[in-house]
DNA sequence: CGGCGTTGCACAAACGTTTGTGTTACCGTG
DNA sequence: CACGGTAACACAAACGTTTGTGCAACGCCG
C-alpha cells in the first residue's frame, strides 16, 4: 500500500526525479504549472510519503538521534529526555531512548546498535569518568554531547556545577550549626558524585573542620543504597547530626531508616538531598535539596548536538548551570 | 571511515555477496575454511558493521518500534517505556520515544513522522476514546497496540481494570463510613478516566447512594488541575468528606489546597489517588491509592506487538491486570 | 533564417545491502 | 574418457530515494 516514487511517476507520466523535486521543493526546479498541479494532486490523492529509509541511505543522514541514560524512571533523566525531544522535534528529528541501568555492558551494547543504525548523534547522560564508551563514540566519529555527568573535560558537556552544589548543601548545614555532617556519597566513578563530595570537603575545610572519613559512606544513587548507608552511619559510636545525600532518592532512603529508628527530622538529624525531583517538596518533612534544571540540560545539549551536525565538526563546548539551594523543612539547627 | 561491504570484498578478493553471507551466518553457505577465516579476520580488523539503513531498505524492516505517550515525566509512562524497552532489547530492536502532551495535533504529527520512518510498530499510550490517530494507524497498516488507555475494544490492548479500580477506591471510602464522596474526574475522552468514574458511580449505587453531580468535578491529570478542582469542591455549601482522585498527581494537588486551608487529612477529608507512583507512599500523609503495574504494561504490550510482527497479522488481544487497593494514612473515618 | 538561451523535463548513477540464480573447476564414477 | 555432481563462489537485480547532467523543443534576436 505504501506508494513509491516510481509508481507515482508512472501514473503522472513523468520521471521519478521530477516528483522527487516537487516533494522536496527544489528551489532550482523549473516546471510547468499544470505538471506541478497534476503531481501535487496525485500526491494528495495517494497520501504519498517518501520512504525515510531510502532517503536516509541516499542522504547519509537518518534524522534520528539517541539519548542514552541510566533510567527513565528517574525524573532527572526523564526531564533531560523531554528537553532534547522538544528541540529535536523542531528540527524534524526523532529520538531513540536507551536505558543502561548504569551497566557498562549495556551501555556499550546500546552504542554498537546505535552505530549500526547510523544515528546522526547521541546525547549521553550515563557517562562515567574516563568512560570507554565515550572513547568508542569518538572512535566511531559519532557526534555526541555529554549531559549531567562528564567523562573528561575535552568533550561537549552540559550540566551544573556540582562542586558548588556540594558546597552549597554543606555550607547550609554548617550555617545551621552542624559540625558532624555526614555524606552519603555516590559512586566515585561518576563526575557528579565525585564533585559533590569534593564540594562537601571544601566547605568543611573552609569552615576549619577536619573531615571525618567515617562520616563519608559510599552508598549509591538509589533509595535502597541510601538506606543501607544510613544504617551504617547510625551504627557509629558518634552518629552525625546532619546528612548530605548525593541525590534525592538516597536522601529518601535515609529518611526511611531514620523514621524507623524513631529519630526526628530535623530534630535529631537534618537531611539535604540533590536534584529537587518532583514530590520531594511534599515529603514528610519536605526535603531541603539542590535544584538543577533537567529540561534545560536536555534542551541545551540538543542544541549543541545540532550545532555539531550543522557545522560538521565536533565541539567541546561546556555549559554549566548554577545549582540552587532550596531550603525546606528537613534541615534545622542540631538538637 | 565506516567500511562497506564492497570495500571489504575488494580487500578480501571475493564478491560482496559472499561477505554478506558470512556476516549473516547464512546456513546454506558452502565456503572454504580459509576463505571464511580471511573474511572474518578482515571483519575483525576493520570493525565492520553492516549499514543498518541499507539493510532496512532491502529487508523492508527497520527493527525500530515507537512508544507514544503523553509525557515521560509522568512515572506511570516512564515505567511503561521501561517495560517495552526491556523486551525490545531482547529482540534486537531499538525504540523511539514520542511525547504528545495529550495534544492530538502533536500525536498526529508524530505518527506521520513515524510512518515516514517506516517503524515496524507502535505502542500507543496516549489514545483517547475513538481516537482518529488510531484510525490512522489502521489505515497505514502499522502494527500497534494500545496500552493503559484504549480507543475502542477492537484493538490489541493492555491495561488494568479501571472500572474495578474506581470501585475499589470508592468502596474503601464507603467502608470507612464516608457518604459524601467527591470525584476529581479526568478528561472523559480517555478510557481510564471514564471507567474510574463509572466505577465510582457503580460503587455508590451498590451502596444505595444517589450520586451528587456537584461532587463530580472535571479536573484533569495534573497537580495544578487537581488543585483547582479541589477548590471548587471546597466552595460547595456542603463539601465532601472524602475525595477519589483520577490519579495521584491530582490527589497531590488536592492535598496541597487542603493543607493551605488548614484542613486535616484524613481528619477532615480523606483522599485516595490512583497509580501508586513513586514517593506518594512518602507524602504527608502517605497516600492511599490504587496500584497498577506499569512495567508489566510495557512488557506485555511489547510482547503482543512482536507477536503481530512475527505472525504478520494484527491481533486484538486484550490483557487486563487487576488493580490493587493500597491503604495508607490519607484515608480514615469521617470526622 | 541561423544560432542561442531558456524551459521543462528525462537519464542514470549512486547510497549499501540481500538473495535467487548462474558458473566454473574439480572430483568421482562407470 | 565422458559425464554427472558438487563445492565454492560470482553475478546482478532489487529496495526507494536524490541529484548532476543531458537533451529536446521552443522562442527570440539580429
Amino acid at each position: 500500500m505504501p506508494v513509491t516514487l516510481k509508481q507515482l511517476a508512472a501514473r503522472a507520466g513523468v520521471h521519478p526525479s521530477t516528483i522527487s523535486r516537487v516533494v522536496n521543493r527544489d528551489p532550482g526546479l523549473r516546471i510547468a504549472p499544470e505538471t506541478r498541479a497534476r503531481i501535487e494532486a496525485l500526491i494528495a490523492e495517494t497520501g504519498y510519503r517518501p520512504n525515510g529509509v531510502a532517503r536516509s541511505l541516499k542522504l547519509r543522514q537518518t534524522f534520528v538521534v539517541a539519548v542514552v541514560i541510566p533510567d527513565v524512571t528517574n525524573p532527572l533523566f526523564a526531564g533531560i529526555f523531554r528537553g532534547v525531544e522538544d528541540v529535536a522535534l523542531t528540527r524534524g528529528y526523532n529520538v531513540i531512548l536507551c536505558n543502561t541501568d548504569n551497566l557498562h555492558q549495556r551501555e556499550a551494547s546500546h552504542l554498537e546498535s546505535l552505530h549500526a543504525r547510523r544515528v546522526d548523534g547521541v546525547i549521553l547522560a550515563s557517562a562515567t569518568l574516563a568512560d570507554p564508551s565515550v572513547a568508542r563514540l569518538r572512535q566511531l566519529r559519532i557526534p555526541f554531547v555529554l549531559v549531567n555527568r562528564y567523562s573528561d573535560t575535552r568533550h561537549a558537556f552540559v550540566g551544573s556545577d556540582d562542586l558548588l552544589g556540594g558546597r552549597l548543601a554543606t555550607e547550609h548545614l554548617l550555617s545551621l550549626g552542624h559540625r558532624r555532617i555526614a555524606h552519603l556519597a555516590g559512586s566515585q566513578k561518576v563526575s557528579t558524585a565525585l564533585l559533590r563530595r569534593r564540594g562537601y570537603l571544601e566547605a568543611l575545610k573552609r569552615a576549619g573542620l577536619e573531615p571525618d572519613p567515617s562520616l563519608i559512606v559510599d552508598g549509591g544513587f538509589t533509595e535502597e543504597l541510601g538506606a543501607r548507608a544510613m544504617e551504617r552511619l547510625l551504627a557509629l559510636p558518634q552518629p552525625p547530626t546532619a546528612i548530605f545525600a548525593v541525590n534525592d532518592m538516597a536522601a529518601v532512603g535515609a529518611q526511611t531508616v531514620l523514621a524507623r529508628r524513631g529519630l526526628r527530622i530535623p530534630g535529631d538529624v537534618s537531611i539535604v538531598g540533590y536534584n529537587d525531583v518532583p514530590l520531594v517538596s511534599r515529603l514528610h518533612p519536605p526535603l531541603t535539596t539542590i535544584r538543577v534544571p533537567p529540561v534545560r540540560f536536555g534542551q541545551t545539549s540538543a542544541e549543541i548536538l545540532f550545532e555539531q551536525l550543522e557545522t560538521g565538526s565536533a565541539s567541546s563546548r561546556r555549559v554549566v548551570f548554577q545549582p540552587e539551594l532550596v531550603i525546606r523543612a528537613s534541615t534545622g539547627a542540631p538538637g
